[in-house]
RNA sequence: GCGCCCGUAGCUCAGCUGGAUAGAGCAUCGGCCUUCGAAGCCGGGUGUCGUAGGUUCGAAUCCUACCGGGCGCGCCA
């Protein structure tokens, strides 16, 4: 319904431009309305600046729009809306294209960096976040014509890898990194955190007791020194160093290629923090002869001032003072490169809300760089337990895949109680199209921004507003369609509206405004939120108005309904990176 | 100390670039399977939209202050 949203918008604004001169020549806002199909309360909104009565402009705006074919007629209501009224014969028209969206990113291309696990740690429940909140970024902008380069910014640098490599030498279990590598891994990550809190306690005990002064000249613990030296030869290419390394990448890749595999998300490159090590020193030399980094204090910086940047943000660190590159000095990498390699129009970043503040340092360095970019930071609530903040060193997480696993568990036992026809394979296919969604869809489904409590029967929901109401829909749509080509009967025009069927099509017409709000706004929970009242428009539908039991050509116009409706849940849920079953 | 985010029904959340009577799900209570699938449908009711001011035709939405919660602030990522 964009299109025509656009052409009525255009036409009101031409009627302003007739009526008042080029000056008050403006798109004016069509929405839909709960009284009418459309309306537009531009009338209101534009009396003060032309100086005119609300209501005089309104009845501008009604006799403009009334002159579009689609319009059935046009009234002015209250202080100044003006309600629409569309001729059934264009809706009925109009919703065999409900599935088709406009190309609105057609020779644009967006980098979309999104899950970026770190490196020899599991994934756990906080990661799906940003995977698949990534992953139906991707998905709906490569819909609207982007080319979308889905960019896996892996964590496989950084000072964990020396303290990794010194556990990984002192205390290896080699059976148990047979049988699990990364949970072997995080075993020796935590068991170090644990001796350097330990040895930093006795420290500074010590230095209390020596001088008492505060410990600001305290050493560092015997143990990170240690961690220290080895990242220092890693980051030299000692061999031995380098191969470790690359052995905890390895197994690391492995698990979650099986996660990314259960969750059907794909990267078109995954280029860790790694990729950029040779970049880093020429990036700050840039930095630093163009005048936008400083030295301060032995370290290299970024200073902003509220002038030039519009913020007056915290000196950005990009290198250390002991000549170290920082994830700073990365990601400054990371744009140029993606401006240069692809000629990226957008660049999107999906993570926790707790880095606001380093893309903000990160973009506004960028600006000045002259990054031809939108660079954009979709961040998302921290994913938090009843009892806390999830941590790895606490090891209070919940596992990725357990969470996978029971979600399958339950949606087979009740694919298995609600449906006894389905044989065992099926049985399975469906628990794990349905487990999967619901879990995914329960992050999709709220606003990004709202922090989660993670709940095992929140995540795990099978009713209500759930990915399964929605797949539930779509089944009963397909059944349908197969009783109907089984006795040889074919969808033909809608020829007829109930007032039900009159909601559904609307409904219908307003797919592609909500999948180019998810686009813009990078929002993916608008779409949930469409699917959801879609479905459950339909759900009335099914259950008030006879399909296969209607006379023929209502019948026939019933069952092209029920066949858009299906086409734009698959759609949509595809969008999301949801699957649908063809019976559940 | 500075900064960012959040506060809407018992619970979880939509609605926030100002629009008509603030909506869903869960929970709860009552109906609906001899008519296309009950993971469903229909109906019942609940709100100082954190508080107090301000802006205006109109504020849950914008501004200010305060209260409550989360997070972040140069040598980790």
């Amino acid at each position: 319904m964009l299109v025509l949203i656009d052409e009525l918008a255009e036409l009101g604004a031409t009627s302003l431009r007739g009526t008042f001169g080029d000056e008050a020549g403006q798109r004016i806002g069509v929405a839909s309305s709960q009284v009418a199909d459309l309306q537009t309360a531009s009338a209101m909104q534009l009396a003060k600046k032309l100086k005119r009565n609300p209501r005089e402009l309104a009845e501008v705006f009604a006799a403009a729009l009334f002159t579009h074919p689609a319009v059935a007629r046009t009234e002015v209501a209250g202080p100044g809306f003006v309600n629409i009224h569309l001729h059934d014969a264009w809706l009925r028209d109009a919703v065999s294209q409900a599935a088709s969206l406009r190309q609105v990113g057609t020779g644009q291309t967006v980098v979309i960096d999104y899950s970026s696990p770190n490196v020899a740690k599991p994934m756990h429940i906080a990661h799906i976040r940003s995977t698949i909140i990534g992953d139906a970024l991707k998905r709906v902008m490569r819909a609207v014509g982007y080319t979308v380069v889905a960019d896996n910014h892996l964590g496989d640098w950084g000072t964990q890898f020396g303290k990794l490599i010194v556990a990984y030498r002192k205390w290896l279990d080699p059976q148990a990194f047979e049988e699990n590598p990364v949970s072997e891994l995080l075993r020796l990550y935590v068991k170090f955190v644990e001796l350097e809190k330990q040895q930093k306690a006795e420290l500074g005990k010590k230095n209390q007791a020596d001088e008492g002064d505060d410990g600001a000249a305290a050493d560092a613990p015997p143990i990170l020194k240690e961690a220290r030296g080895e990242l220092v030869k890693l980051q030299q290419g000692d061999p031995k160093n380098v191969a470790l390394w690359k052995q905890f990448i390895d197994v690391s890749m492995h698990e979650f290629d099986r996660v990314y595999r259960r969750l059907d998300v794909n990267f078109d490159v995954v280029l860790g923090e790694s990729f950029y090590n040779d970049q880093l020193a020429g990036t700050v030399q840039t930095l630093l002869d163009k005048g936008i980094a400083e030295e301060s204090e032995g370290a290299i910086v970024v200073r902003f001032d509220k002038a030039t940047d519009g913020d007056a943000l915290p000196p950005f660190l990009i290198r250390k003072a002991d000549g170290g590159f920082l994830y700073g000095s990365t990601d400054v990498a990371g744009l140029l490169y993606r401006v240069g390699r692809w000629n990226a129009s957008r660049i999107i970043i999906v993570t926790d809300e707790r880095q606001q503040l380093h893309f903000k340092q990160l973009f506004a360095t960028g600006r000045r760089l002259g990054v031809p970019a939108s660079m954009e930071h979709v961040w998302f609530g921290l994913m938090r337990l009843a009892e806390g903040t999830i941590s790895t060193r606490d090891g209070n997480l919940i596992g990725l895949e357990t969470l996978l696993d029971e979600a399958e568990r339950r949606s087979l036992e009740v694919a298995r109680q609600c449906n006894p026809d389905l044989t065992e394979e099926e049985a399975r296919e469906v628990a794990r199209v349905v487990g999967i969604g619901a879990v995914k869809y329960n992050d999709l489904s709220k606003d990004r921004t709202t922090m989660v409590t993670f709940s095992w029967d929140k995540a795990l929901s099978l009713t209500g507003n759930t990915a399964p109401y929605l797949q539930y829909a779509y089944a009963r749509i397909r059944s349908i369609l197969r009783k109907a080509s089984d006795q040889g009967i074919s969808p033909g025009k809608v020829t007829n509206l109930e007032p039900t069927e009159r909601i559904l099509v609307r409904k219908l017409l307003g797919f592609d405004e909500a999948v180019e709000e998810v686009s813009k706004a990078l929002r993916p929970h608008v779409l949930c939120e469409y699917l959801f009242e879609l479905a459950t428009v339909f759900s009335t539908f099914y259950n008030e108005l006879p399909v296969l039991k209607a006379e023929s050509d209502v019948r026939a116009s019933r069952l092209h309904l029920c066949e858009r409706t299906g086409e734009v849940l698959k759609h949509g849920l595809q969008l999301l990176g949801i699957g649908v079953v063809e019976r559940m």
